[in-house]
DNA sequence: GTCCGTGCAAAACCTTTGCACGAGA
DNA sequence: TCTCGTGCAAAGGTTTTGCACGGAC
């Protein structure tokens, strides 16, 4: 019930059931997706699933995670930076990130007190909570998260 | 010592110091973003800077907050819409969003306490806390924000 | 007079879509 | 077979920049 196929069999069993086809393309993007940390970018993501499948592009990388997205396997999330990152999600879980700025990784975690602390500072002005976003930025203190320069461009400015 | 005026004047010195003009679209466009709620767009920028100096273009704009961002005196922020928006910011001082879904009216908070939770979370991670973003999206369940459509866009699809 | 600032328009960047061919059911 | 899916390339939308003229100091 945690090995990564399972995730695979949902997408399989969402897109069987629309009448949606599973394609050599849909498997090689998912299992990648679902293979990564998660956090990906629509280009990291088609390098990687150009690995296994060097023909997909860059639009049907882009068309897949918007059905993952659909399915609820995927969570779309756009960080300060910019670009859209996907992340795996699973039904009923949450979290929200933390990033560290000295190596840009992305960590993940969850607070129940802040949820609630924000159920009441929006009760507070009126609104009923639908969603929200939550992301600390820091800097890593410890050498479990060192000095590796930013993974995001193979490019060393 | 609270009148928007000192913050004109936090600029033009701001300029001067670094040797840097001031021109009457730099006025202009730091007038209305000070005299505005905050949470505008370039564009938004732009159409009220036009009502004082007709001849604004947008490169202005986009440049003249660039340089508020720099000097302290505007912070940019991207919501989850995509584009960036600019408020007033001043030292020292800090406020989180909760954004109403219903008619996109953005409205601020200050909390210590999530303030502290997130340093905790962070430090619980390895991590010291260099910035934050916490956005809560809600509807509004009061007609102190009634049901006025989104005034994004003045086109009602 | 000098240099910075401005406006226009084009470039850059990412996301999204149209179309004709190819593959899955 | 028939429909859906794919890849390419172009369109969209926003942000960013180059260039020649005009204005601030």
């Amino acid at each position: 019930m945690s090995q990564p196929s399972t995730q695979m069999e949902q997408f399989r069993s969402w897109l069987a059931e629309r009448g949606l086809k599973v394609t050599r393309q849909r498997e090689a993007i998912a299992e990648v997706f679902f293979g990564s940390g998660g956090h990906l970018s629509l280009e990291e993501l088609l390098e990687l699933a150009k690995e296994q499948q060097p023909s997909v592009g860059y639009a049907t990388v882009y068309r897949t995670m918007k059905i993952l997205a659909e399915s609820g396997l995927a969570s779309e999330h756009k960080f300060a930076e910019g670009n859209v990152r996907y992340e795996p999600s699973v039904e009923g879980e949450h979290h929200d990130h933390l990033i560290c700025v000295t190596c840009g990784k992305i960590l993940e975690y969850e607070d129940e007190r802040v949820e609630r602390l924000q159920e009441e500072v929006a009760r507070k002005h009126g609104l009923r909570v639908v969603s929200h976003r939550h992301e600390i930025y820091g800097e890593c203190v410890r050498p479990a998260c060192p000095d590796r320069p930013p993974g995001r461009h193979a490019n060393g400015d």
